[in-house]
DNA sequence: ATTAATATCAGTAATTATTCCTGTTATTAA
DNA sequence: TTAATAACAGGAATAATTACTGATATTAAT
């Protein structure tokens, strides 16, 4: 395959997703980058954050109450979604299992990528609700 | 909370659900029902698969490239989602690490439901390409 | 450097997936 | 056996995402 040309737009939506430490919507990183990039459009960043998560640079996750979320941490984690404020955390599990391993003796597929989502209701949303 | 009204249409999707092994959308059980349910509506099937997801009579299964898949099978296991033909394999591999335990120690908060997607190509996809 | 080829862009239209609304029907409680 | 209301069908509306179009930017070959 011919490689990508370069693009600053794609640099900018990368180097955004790589430096924020949440785990943004693709609106969210339209609403920031505009401010760099004033004619940035809405399709340029799904479209980039498509092609990204398909070379493997960034990671999406789809969540089950929202739009989806990117990552620019591409190592082995999970993610833990409260249901209530919808952020999504990092989740350094130790030790990771050797899921894609078994999964390959098990399915005889090749496996690509792992998503390991928890949901349920973070520290601080569980304090609000007790707290009256 | 008063407890929801019986609905035969609710009942029916409950009971198509748990009664085929693949992870249907949720326009695949309205094509389905359909010819015993001649009235069913859409509304109706996405409201009945979000209220029995919240119930955790099923479980909603959202992923990367299509919309939510659901499953009536709500024991501990993960999927296998191939990229290429969309199907969902059930992925019950042992044994399942606790999860659950290590998420509520690390991020002190409540832990609801967990979803495990490995996406890849399976057996059958793969011996499409490498065929002719 | 100049130009040719083409990937990417901005802007917008269209599509897909899902939710909401309205008047009607079915279920439960009195 | 009627009153209260949850759930329904059908359709309109919204949210999220993708596709189209003519213009611009990047790369490769002069």
């Amino acid at each position: 395959m011919a490689p990508l040309k370069y693009s600053r737009q794609r640099e900018a939506i990368r180097h955004e997703l790589q430096a924020r430490c949440d785990h943004p919507t693709a609106e969210m990183i339209y609403d920031q980058l505009r401010g760099k990039e004033p004619h940035l459009s809405m399709g340029t960043v799904y479209r980039n954050l498509a092609l990204l998560s398909e070379m493997g640079e960034i990671r999406r996750i789809p969540v089950k109450d929202g739009p989806d979320r990117f990552d620019g941490d591409i190592t082995g984690h999970g993610h833990f979604i409260c249901r209530l404020c919808h952020r999504v955390y990092d989740l350094h599990l130790q030790p990771e299992p050797d899921y894609a391993g078994k999964t390959v003796s098990c399915m005889e597929g090749s496996v690509e990528e792992i998503t390991l989502n928890v949901y349920g209701v973070c520290r601080s949303c569980g304090q609000e609700i007790t707290k009256p």
